[in-house]
DNA sequence: CATGAATGAGCGTTCATTCAT
DNA sequence: GATGAATGAACGCTCATTCAT
């Protein structure tokens, strides 16, 4: 899954087994053993990677701060793990927006987030967005990270604070 | 063009060119008489659904009127354009996310945005993100537009509501 | 197809399309201009070659000889063109033992055996078999059929008489 | 072997080994421990049911009964066991028309039917196929025999009445 | 002897692209 | 310029067979 990870991120989707298999240092057959399909192979690497940022995101939570502390804390690891891991989020990315993800595994990949989820529904409770639907709300708190990473990578030295600027424009919007 | 559109739409960026042949009702042979590569005419075809796009959101630009006025206007044309032409965008999407677009091409792309950003520039001038990078906020901005778009098209009868909301918390973002 | 009757016989169905291609002089892809599948090959094939056989056997009948003389006709035709034809006939039988070729093929290629088949019925009308299943008629004439061919084929210098002694015990079994 | 039985009679000659395997809840690997290869599988299989099939026809022979007699009771006890065993003569047939059994194999299959073809020889020294190929009336034989055990299977209420029609027509070919 | 992961050649099929007509 | 048959490399996937454990 690693090696599928790094040829995803360097050749997109369309990287053959037998590349991915190359870079696994293993033969083109036995990428089968372990992987029913190619298609096999990219929901458990769209999962693996899902449940890697999500436990990323909600390590060493602060139960009891205040929400926007939480959420900060929250929003922060998962910053941290997308600059820590570019591989994992541009693979994960790439998985995201291909249609080779089937809607079962789209869901079963929210119900990792399921957490954060809900800890942003509470936060935006009392905000201008309470009224709006929950997958607005999300799709936009998705592409505002999107967008905070990307800077966080292309920048690095001023990472910190493009994290904060992202994170106060998100509160902005629902808060 | 158009075929290559309604075809990606139906059956991705992997529809072969044969099948976009047979949408436009022309033989094989002969898309390659307007079209150097598959790449080149999804290279332009991005190009046109950009432009289509860009000069929809421009329309009718009351040039005159207060800053906010004019980029909701701007918002307004754009989010219009995308529910009334879904396939247009749901193809600009699709190769706007495939590696197919080289940079060359976006930048190329970016620059029919060129007026909107400019506007966009001049709201942001004194708000709370003035000292983020200007790509971060145009990557925030489109992704906000994109979930916008989804929800405008998915719950048509309160397209309207969910147009408004979205630029309200856009201007929430940057002004 | 002459082509694919060849390597049919040579290595048997499981014989590669590209064996095939190669055979037939044209390129690998090319097959697949001709034929979508590897098994619309076979079906396509397998009713040419029965249509064959059955034009052959039917060739000049004498409509208005005696029953025996116009069986004997057709019987004579058919097992000419089995050894004038060898390597269709033999593609021919491994196409039909197989399980590759659809029950729908089958029938069509029945129907082309009709007119034999309404022969022979009219053959056994009074005799020993008149109450047995028709197609337990069929298969027997088909089995001995295939029996007289293999051994005027072994032994051609005695083919006529083979081609007599086989017809003979037909009209035994039914007549 | 009964495994690859079942799995041929299910699957065709095209059964994976691990099938076969499976079907015989032991490893991949340890098939090659019994066997060389799946060819010599198939070979051994062959023989295996063909003794079967030969041993069962030959059960409880009248040795001192007229020559029709015995012939009938072969015929009865071949024609039983392939009702009896519709797997194990379904296989048999399927390892019997492919390529997959060399000539060596086949012949010591036919050895192992000598008995009976010898009673065969016997029948026919004085009729009407006396001089034909003795190859030849075993073709003829083995293919009635095969069309009369398809209808006893096709038809099972009237097994018996096709057992002896099948017979008659057989004795009327050779006796 | 039993295991089952590993192998890699081979399969049927697709498709962007070419080019003679 | 238009055509569409021809191309052949590349793909995802299978499977008989091997061999370290």
């Amino acid at each position: 899954m690693a090696a599928a990870t790094r040829v995803i991120v360097t050749h997109g989707l369309s990287a053959s087994t037998a590349m991915i298999a190359q870079e696994a240092a293993i033969s083109n057959g036995s990428l089968f053993t372990y992987f029913k399909t190619k298609a096999d192979l990219f929901n458990q690497l769209y999962l693996e990677l899902k449940a890697s940022m999500a436990s990323a995101a909600l390590d060493g939570l602060p139960a009891k701060a205040e929400l926007r502390e939480q959420f900060f804390h929250i929003w922060s690891n998962w910053m941290h793990w997308a600059v820590s891991n570019p591989e994992k989020r541009r693979a994960l990315a790439q998985l995201g927006v291909s249609g080779e993800i089937p809607p079962a595994t789209r869901a079963a990949g929210h119900k990792m987030m399921a957490k954060i989820a809900e800890l942003m529904e509470r936060c935006r409770s009392n905000g201008p967005m309470r009224d709006a639907p929950m997958g607005f709300v999300s799709a936009i708190m998705n592409s505002m990270a999107e967008a905070t990473m990307d800077f966080m990578v292309q920048d690095p030295t001023n990472a910190k604070k493009h994290c904060k600027v992202g994170f106060d424009a998100l509160w902005r919007v629902i808060a």
